[in-house]
DNA sequence: ACAAAAGTGTTTTTGGTACACCCATGG
DNA sequence: CCATGGGTGTACCAAAAACACTTTTGT
């Protein structure tokens, strides 16, 4: 049997991931500047190669944690990618990840200010081999996530204003809501309590700042979060 | 460079799928018994390795009608398992895929009826390595998907009644539908063309027959198909 | 005639959408 | 005092859900 095994072609497994961030206006991707060996100008995703006795997920922590200095987020998986020449040194088939994480706690823990950097969706650089793709796939999977799941909460701060969410939910669909139905239908789902304090600084009024009721949160209780039945609204 | 690719460890790349069936009554998956060389009351997903300049999606429709002859069937990629242990014979990450076909029409184009069966979803035998959990999430995502477009009519014969198509989802969804709500939605969306033809033999009465309105279903226009805003519904 | 499944309409309730004005504050 | 963004309520409409009786036909 070992023959079997060993008769078949073996591959490099690739892992990488689409960090998405949030800064109050545009969604973001985090980006690596590939070393001084290649074309300077080109830009990667957070990407490693799977070891022995690792697990992709725990490979994908890894290689996030080496990048970035960051640890515990959470990485869902994507898809794998396996074209037979989209790494055009050696047939490496790549298992991607999508995260979300809050931009201002990721900045100040940040390892490696130089190599990495974060990029409006809108203005993405030229990518490495086949990782335009994958970014674009994750984009359309963070869509149909948001729209029946409350995540995007880790894009915010722990404590964050109602029109930041807002803006945050209209950054993902490319779209405008009306302020009035949006926070009924946030508020309707109970995730949220609301605090006593208010932000200060940014508008005259202030808004007040909410928090995460992360019991209700985690149960996923909100299925069909934001019911978009209009594919207009979300394309 | 071909340095630091050179170092890297190297896995075999195994390609699994999930074939989803429906026999009128129950949804089904279907399974192969292991060669001879293993326990014998093992089953497992259609499997095989992914090969020299081929693609993923290329391997596993290879994979499949080596198994089965069938060709053109339409396998969406779902995810990709890495435990270092899966395979205790040496170290393999398996990208899973899954399809929809219709049982009749697999069956008599079948190339290899001894070693392939269907199995219901709720009966399954044991199966292979880490296969149990790849169907677990094959049905998670079929649920989905199921609840978004309107998928399931690959399951079902050219011409089905109804009663067909609702016994289809309600086996998907394990629930049960209201007829007349279920019937108003489905018609709704124009998808379904009517034939001047009964369903014999099966009731007293006879059913008509529908026929997919390909254009309209090609179109993805039916999203959000069956609105499940109730998770109670599809858990 | 009766059993078994097919077929069909109405009412209620829910939730999505559209829409406009007052409030609080810093400048 | 005014400009800026924050906060709120209502009316309309579409669609989901609940609900029961009649029809057809094989036995």
């Amino acid at each position: 049997m070992l023959d079997l095994y060993n008769k078949q072609t073996k591959c490099l497994v690739a892992l990488d991931s689409i960090i998405f961030g949030f800064d109050g206006e545009n969604l973001k991707v985090l980006l690596v500047k590939r070393g001084i060996e290649d074309n300077l100008e080109t830009w990667s995703l957070m990407g490693g190669w799977l070891q022995e006795d690792e697990g992709l997920n725990e490979a994908a922590d890894r290689i996030l944690f080496e990048h970035t200095g960051l640890r515990d987020v959470y990485l869902e998986q994507l898809a794998a990618f396996g074209n037979p020449f989209r790494d055009p040194v050696m047939r490496t088939v790549s298992v991607t990840y999508k995260a979300l994480v809050n931009i201002e706690d990721y900045d100040h823990k940040l390892a490696n200010k130089v190599t990495t950097k974060w990029f409006s969706l809108k203005t993405l650089p030229k990518l490495l081999f086949d990782h335009a793709e994958m970014v674009a796939l994750a984009v359309e999977r963070l869509k149909a996530n948001a729209s029946l799941y409350p995540i995007g909460f880790e894009l915010l701060p722990d404590k964050f204003t109602l029109p930041q969410l807002q803006n945050l939910y209209e950054a993902i669909f490319d779209t405008e809501f009306d302020k009035r139905n949006f926070t009924r239908k946030i508020l309707s789902t109970n995730i949220l309590i609301k605090m006593n304090e208010k932000q200060k600084g940014f508008s005259k009024k202030g808004a007040f700042y909410f928090t995460l009721n992360k019991e209700k949160y985690k149960n996923n209780s909100a299925f069909n979060f934001l019911s978009l039945t209009n594919p207009d609204k979300i394309l």
